[in-house]
DNA sequence: GCAAATTAATGATTTATTCAAG
DNA sequence: CTTGAATAAATCATTAATTTGC
């Protein structure tokens, strides 16, 4: 197992980011004019810098900037105002800030450390995730049977390499209740059909 | 002991709020000037570019993009010699395309029509993904799929915490007869242009 | 107490789905 | 029905917490 994987560059594109529904639900409705366009080139930056070039030179990145991120190709760490302040955004309703919203709410988080419009963006990517996820997994605990047992049939095998990791539960002594979380990746059901066969 | 939690991100819940809608997606609206700046930064720039946010006012400001092809907000529309290309990479081995790749790959395309980054990016996505499906489909239509199931069945009682990660099981396919593995292999070397020698 | 070994979090990417224009 | 675009789900990869054995 070994999965070594430099990965290495290649960061850049953050391609789609943009755009923003932020209203949810309804639909996306376009209709209507908004003309619009933008059409603004890029879209990806080149980039070489950094990111830890294996090999070859690469200057050894001078650490004159630290910064706790960025810079060197770690990952970002927001400070605790930094995540304060967007989880204060999320519970107010936010979740997918557009463009506009990114750059500004990077602007106010800048104040408090190093952070960059795709920080705040996956954040929010991120943070709604994590959160579904958990009350997904809270939701079905409630009945939770104290014995778990997790099935996972995957009739739909063939030929390929199936893999499943990091299963992971945990008894959480709660004394409320019985409730025993139970963590795990929910069996995923990978349809290899989809849902409609004919035409959606 | 306990397994206290410093982190606790999870504040009360959620009530899933329709979260405030804002004037949203007008269309996408990218933004970013690639200008010198070579760090990634730069993601997007505020530069209202709107005429016409459907919210309130706004000042109208001048935006000075042009706009054209995009113009109407519709989608993009590769050409014929285009799209050709792009096979063409793509047969060539290229599946995800870094910025810089990218980048070339617009300026060349550039010359048969309008076209962006992300134009390139989305279509290296989807054609990728479809391609699969296609094979995918393909492959699992003979052969009876054979069922595996596992049962994880976790008796264990008490506050502890037990945990099973790295669970992987495969299936190798059994040469009988016609397997039609769909090797998801995807050879990523002949890439057009010798960027990076690896990606991912 | 401390540092290697684990484990939990979570930033960053990639893949799968969904939407809707044409 | 095809496919550009966007979003959500799944992964991967690091970093911070915690545990553990001196």
């Amino acid at each position: 197992m070994g999965n070594m994987k430099v990965h290495e560059l290649s960061r850049g594109l953050w391609e789609h980011e943009p755009s923003l529904s932020l209203a949810c639900n309804p639909l996306r409705t376009h209709n209507s004019n908004t003309l619009s366009s933008f059409h603004l080139k890029t879209f990806i930056t080149p980039k070489p810098t950094p990111t830890k070039l294996a090999s070859s030179d690469q200057q050894p990145h001078s650490p004159q900037v630290d910064m706790q991120a960025g810079a060197g190709g770690t990952r970002w760490n927001l400070t605790q105002e930094q995540i304060g302040i967007l989880e204060m955004m999320y519970r107010g309703g936010m979740r997918t800030p557009n463009a506009q919203q990114i750059e500004q709410i990077t602007v106010q988080l800048g104040k408090y450390g190093k952070i960059e419009g795709k920080n705040v963006f996956y954040w929010f990517q991120n943070h709604k995730a994590r959160e579904r996820q958990k009350q997904k997994r809270n939701s079905l605990v409630l009945n939770s049977p104290p014995i778990t047992t997790i099935t996972l049939n995957n009739s739909e095998d063939g030929p390929y390499k199936r893999k499943c990791r990091s299963w992971s539960f945990e008894y959480i002594e709660e004394e409320s209740g019985s409730s025993s979380s139970f963590k795990e990746e929910e069996t995923r059901t990978l349809e290899l059909f989809p849902l409609h066969p004919e035409g959606r």
